[in-house]
DNA sequence: TGGTTTTTACTGCTAAGGCGGTAAAACTTT
DNA sequence: AAAGTTTTACCGCCTTAGCAGTAAAAACCA
């Protein structure tokens, strides 16, 4: 997953949702060119900026690793219903 | 999934691996200050710093929506083997 | 085709992220 | 208990992300 992947991936969501950037950017809470640069797989965005456009199109950020459910074990003790 | 989760994540697979932050920094190529302010949930973090980190943790980042298939099959075209 | 909307690509500004250095606190290890 | 390591938490410096505004190019649609 690079950031060119997830600037696809946002575009793809966003023109399915029929906004354009100027009216997700409003919703989301971000400026136009934080869109414009997330698109164009820009790095150096920041996690917030990120999180709250990926939240507007309704795309969810999952971590996956080996250990992960080793830490699912161990950080949800008590959690069985 | 919240800078918080992001960080306490990061930290379990920093201390399974037996890195310190600055030995983990220097294999990232990032600044130890990053990984401190990581696993403490700073929502500011650049993106490809936590990816950087991620890389070396092998923690796989991935995106999750009712409209991935559809990305997928669309960006996808021409991939059968 | 002409008019509207959207996107691209730039600008200057302000706020803050990332950095190494440092030192005290916390924790290991012997 | 002492020595060593790691973590926490601060500092100042430099760079840059995010922002709105703008204008030209592109896409869209009646």
């Amino acid at each position: 997953m690079t950031a060119q992947d997830i600037g696809s991936i946002v575009h793809f969501h966003r023109k399915r949702s029929g906004l354009s950037r100027i009216d997700c950017a409003a919703l989301a809470g971000i400026g136009k060119t934080a869109i414009y640069d997330i698109e164009h797989g820009k790095p150096t965005v920041q996690l917030d900026t990120l999180m709250k456009l990926l939240h507007v199109l309704n795309i969810e950020m999952v971590f996956e690793s080996p250990l992960m459910k080793k830490y699912h074990d161990e950080k949800g003790k008590g959690v069985h219903a």
